[in-house]
DNA sequence: TTACTTGCAAAAGCTTTGCCTTACT
DNA sequence: AGTAAGGCAAAGCTTTTGCAAGTAA
């Protein structure tokens, strides 16, 4: 018997375990390009593609999440544990936000969907503080 | 004085009505695809840029609402109040949901929040029953 | 040794844009 | 008449993919 449920991931790669640790080592919600722009540095010759794939490895494995905004870019999350977010619509940060929703409200989902529930998004906007300061100081 | 707050609409052409009539008139949150093919029945010329340019319009002028689910294609809503939706995972149809938010989840999102928060969306994700009834008949 | 992965580059898919023409007000 | 808006097609951007070479196991 496998010991993983639905494992894709196959051979950890050095360009796999690298993307991975970026991942893990931040709570910045990156871009596949930013990834792409920090594995290099360690990396030179690691090509975007390979970024992409990987991303799509993990994330069928659920080690990651992904969040896409607007049409643009998808920024991807470390944390595969679900939690909700706040966008900052200045600058783009995207922000873990510390709440959880309650069994009521996804109970009355359940009751109200034209189908099964399986999972939820919940995501926040606004401008961040440190947007807000800085059109502070440009006021002055 | 102007009667509009923020009206980037100046001149209602019939490419422009054509488009809104067809958002106000259905709840299926087409694609810009599935509405430039429905306002090609009634303007054979119409181009897709046309199309593309005219939701930018209405969404500044906040008469629709943009929704888009992974990385492909945007869904568009004719309903600009604010409301949930229900996204099935196999047939990608996109269901209102008839749910409120509880105030409560509201406040201490913004007392979470690394900033102000103006808007936010909230959507489930699962199997229709159209798609669930499909499967059992299959099964059959 | 096998076949999963990578790099590179081309292709794909959705959306935007430039340019010139059309037509709303 | 003046100029926003349309049609067409090319360009733009992010993401995916084909292929030959490389490499984990």
């Amino acid at each position: 018997m496998s010991k993983s449920k639905s494992n894709k991931c196959q051979r950890m790669t050095l360009q796999r375990r690298i993307i991975q640790e970026i991942l893990h080592n931040t709570t910045s919600h990156p871009t596949a390009e930013n990834i792409y722009l920090e594995a290099r540095k360690k990396l030179p010759y690691i090509s975007l593609g390979t970024v992409y794939r990987n991303l799509k490895v993990l994330l069928q494995d659920n080690k990651i999440q992904e969040l896409n905004y607007g049409k643009g870019v998808s920024h991807f999350d470390g944390n595969y544990f679900p939690h909700y977010h706040f966008v900052c619509q200045a600058c783009g940060r995207v922000y873990d936000i510390d709440i959880t929703m309650q069994q009521g409200l996804l109970e009355s989902a359940k009751a109200a969907a034209m189908g099964e529930i399986t999972s939820h998004r919940l995501e926040f906007y606004g401008i961040c503080n440190a947007c807000l300061m800085e059109k502070q100081s440009q006021a002055n």
